[in-house]
DNA sequence: TCTTGGAATTTTTTT
DNA sequence: AATTCCAAGA
């Protein structure tokens, strides 16, 4: 190996000298690495292709790689863009990095997608209508946006609703659809609804100062498209762009690889096809399995060897995958020993799953495996799913953490706040005024606002402007006036501050000049709700300004920008010992020596919407795939029989994904309360033949009412769904039956039909039984055998 | 203007 | 079950 610099000797024998300290000062990276690793590492100019198979290693080649270009081949580090999943990835990057140099890669731009895309429009906000101090919206905050825009435009809200218009206009603008395209494409009757909310929805952000998560990605390729001397500027600037997930990449998030890394032709990515599961969000993997032909003579590395799991652990995984269709094909080779077989365990119902769960936990824990509680995680499909956990982890007195379900922002009273410090930022942010104005009370209501609302928008003014303008304000009572300016007052004064004074500070005086603690103290969970007030003044002493060169922003515009784009999993702490609850989707680069994954039923994990597209099914056992090689030694899979959900209680079987798996494979187990009350033991259907007496998941009540209300307008756009747009589909198995027809069971007698769900032979009715002692049953049409034409 | 209680609604995953 | 929405009353 060469050595260029002094810098790089003296790292060497720092390690050589001491090798006591290898966990401080990095070894020898390159020596350490199998040959296909180092390959990927040493691999000089023009495209990458690393498809990385789980535990494979591929974070160690990327550090490394990114460490060899700086130390070895002399590229500065602010010619490299590298981007991670999450902002959490990108800080453990860049001290991996930083470990192997000796050095922090100083200027290096390393963050997620949205972070970065934010990072870039601030500095070129005026070329897309903003300002550099533009607000970041959320889901909540545009959806408040979208419904006024709505009304507007005369969409009704009840027709179509706020989300399913959001969704689509997000659905557009990953796939890089303007408005004019979007409308020239407009067919089905909700994306015709869409047409003009999405034409107003754009100039309404721009006039908020604002942007939504998508923009974060779309306004920088536009800019990219249409300023050619930005993107020589980008494109010229980064000689080396790095990729990590690259099977999740949408189309906006592609194209803006593709305009900056196409000058130089050094694009590196890692991902792992069989790994990529945010298709629902616009992910296409086949950017992955396209590479090669988009940059043509892309060198290929594979990375099969697994150095994370114990191996009945990784045959799983091999069995489970291979039955997906769409994959470039790989097996995942053991390097590691351990033959504790995988649990399939049977509980009774989401309670007594959760409780044999930490039972076998403290096992785990006292036993001689003797795993802290750091080394155990629950993984399941759904956020609803933690709840049952974590009753039980209460009552168990064990400590948890529960990532993802509430973000610590999205609590009402820190969005409180933060819409205060949002107004500061961006005068122009009427949506954070609207919330601000309303908390505390101060005699400022819906008559006002919507007043201030109407003339600010006529005077082509933000609400915050117009509130000390006469003429905006006339005919507003006497009361309300004086609010609105003493409210406007208020911010201004804070603005004044916010120049200079960290946001600790400014957070302090706005709690003060509020008296937010007093309206606080009224509430049922005042003390959670101040202690979360507490801890976002520390997060704020924390936050210092960020590193590089971004002139013209205060300590709260950093602030703000950093806050919104906060990931659930970036706020995990792995150092607490504590149990660890999430989905499978916040899992994803994780692992754990333990690792339960919980619901594997039928309708649930495959969801059973999933049923209607084979594309979807396979998104899902990628989802499965994630979820089990995120386990080191011990790997558990439960189920229960029957769940709560929404309040009621459904019947389920196990999931189809076990039903491919050889016997022996797995160590069968039952709970003993599922052993005595089971099915058998309810005197419930056993799985076939039978109708079911509980309701089952993809009939429950509320999708059958959500149905029933909008038949036809399925939920989401998607192209895919040929069950449900189908018309031939629907009147062959749903148009058989109708609501408040008389049908006769064999053994529950007559009755009438109250509501219909699902499609096929998963079509399912719900009856209302003459006989009292029966009353409301759900049955599976295909199998109840249902006598038609009762009087 | 604000509170309150009943009705409606809940899509699965997330930046 | 739990949250959110809405209409009527204080």
């Amino acid at each position: 190996m060469e050595l260029h610099t002094v810098a790089v000797l003296s790292c060497f024998a720092a390690v050589y000298l001491s090798p006591v300290n290898h966990t401080l000062v990095a070894p020898d990276a390159l020596a350490s690495l199998n040959p296909a690793q180092r390959a990927a590492v040493e691999h000089g100019d023009g495209p990458l292709l690393i498809l990385a198979g789980a535990g494979s290693g591929k974070t160690r080649v990327l550090t490394t790689r990114i460490a060899r270009l700086i130390r070895e081949r002399g590229v500065p580090a602010h010619r490299i863009l590298a981007v991670t999943f999450t902002n959490k990835a990108a800080g453990e990057m860049r001290e991996r990095i930083a470990r192997q140099l000796g050095a922090e890669p100083a200027g290096i731009w390393a963050g997620t997608f949205h972070g970065i895309g934010a990072r870039m429009l601030r500095a070129e906000a005026a070329r897309v209508g903003r300002t550099s101090t533009f607000t970041i919206y959320d889901e909540d905050d545009t959806l408040g946006l979208l419904k006024r825009v709505m009304e507007r435009v005369k969409v009704s809200p009840r027709e179509w609703t706020p989300k399913s218009v959001l969704s689509t206009i997000s659905s557009a603008k990953n796939a890089l659809v303007g408005p004019a395209e979007f409308e020239s494409l407009a067919r089905d009757p909700l994306a015709k609804a869409v047409v003009p909310v999405y034409h107003a929805l754009e100039p309404a952000l721009r006039e908020n100062n604002a942007v939504t998560f998508d923009d974060l990605l779309i306004l920088p390729v536009q800019v990219l498209e249409q300023y050619p001397d930005r993107r020589a500027a980008y494109a010229g600037r980064f000689q080396h762009v790095l990729v990590d997930e690259y099977q999740d990449t949408n189309r906006a998030q592609y194209k803006f690889v593709t305009l900056i890394g196409a000058e130089h032709g050094n694009v590196a990515v890692v991902g792992d096809d069989d790994q990529s599961i945010y298709g629902w969000r616009g992910a296409d993997n086949k950017n992955i399995l396209d590479f090669e032909r988009d940059f043509p003579g892309a060198v290929v590395v594979r990375l099969e060897e697994n150095y994370r799991s114990a191996p009945p652990v990784l045959a799983l995984a091999n069995v489970v995958i291979a039955l997906n269709t769409k994959r470039r094909g790989k097996v995942l080779r053991a390097t590691r020993t351990g033959t504790d077989k995988v649990v399939n365990l049977r509980a009774l119902d989401e309670r007594d799953e959760a409780d044999w769960t930490i039972e076998e936990m403290r096992v785990l824990r006292a036993g001689k495996a003797s795993l802290n509680l750091r080394d155990m995680a629950v993984l399941y499909r759904t956020n609803a799913q933690s709840r049952a956990y974590e009753e039980a982890l209460r009552r168990a007195g064990l400590p948890y953490r529960l990532v993802g379900a509430v973000r610590f922002y999205d609590r009402r009273e820190i969005r409180d706040l933060m819409s205060y410090l949002r107004l500061v930022a961006n005068a122009a942010d009427d949506e954070a005024f609207r919330r601000a104005a309303g908390v505390p009370k101060r005699g400022l209501g819906e008559a006002t606002i919507e007043l201030l609302a109407e003339r600010a928008r006529q005077a082509g003014i933000p609400m915050l402007a117009a509130a000390t303008r006469d003429d905006c304000v006339a005919g507003a009572r006497p009361a309300a006036r004086s609010a609105l300016v003493a409210f406007a007052t208020l911010i201004a004064r804070l603005r004044a501050m916010a120049q200079e004074a960290p946001v600790d500070v400014l957070l302090r005086e706005l709690i003060a000049s509020i008296a937010f603690d007093q309206s606080l103290k009224g509430e049922p969970d005042a003390e959670d709700r101040l202690r979360n007030v507490a801890e976002l003044i520390a997060g704020a002493a924390e936050t210092v300004a960020d590193e590089e060169g971004e002139v013209g922003l205060t300590p709260l515009d950093h602030f703000l920008q950093k806050a919104t784009l906060v990931a659930a999993v970036d706020q995990m702490d792995r150092d607490a010992d504590a149990i660890t609850l999430m989905t499978m989707h916040n899992a994803k680069g994780l692992e754990f020596p333990a690792v339960f994954i919980g619901g594997l039923e039928d309708g649930l994990f495959p969801l059973a919407r999933a049923y209607d597209d084979p594309a979807m099914l396979e998104e899902e056992r990628r989802l499965f795939y994630v979820g089990i090689t995120r386990a080191e030694d011990r790997l558990y899979l439960t189920r229960a029989e029957q769940r709560r959900r929404n309040g009621e209680l459904l019947a389920s079987r196990q999931s189809s994904f076990l039903d491919g798996i050889p016997k022996g494979m797995l160590d069968e187990k039952v709970t003993p309360k599922a052993r005595s009350m089971g099915r058998a033991g309810l005197g419930l259907a056993s799985g076939t033949g039978d109708d079911w007496a509980l309701p089952t998941w993809s009939s429950s009540s509320a999708n059958a009412r959500a149905a029933a209300r909008r038949p036809g307008s399925p939920v989401a756009p998607r192209v895919n769904s040929a069950a449900w747009h189908d018309p031939e589909h629907e009147s062959q198995d749903a148009a058989e039956l109708r609501i408040g027809e008389r049908v006769k069971h064999r053994k529950f007698g007559a009755g009438t039909i109250a509501e219909l769900s699902g499609l096929g032979r998963e079509a399912k009715v719900k009856v209302d039984f003459d006989d009292e002692a029966v009353g409301r049953k759900t049955l599976v049409i295909a199998l109840a055998n249902l006598e038609r034409g009762i009087a």
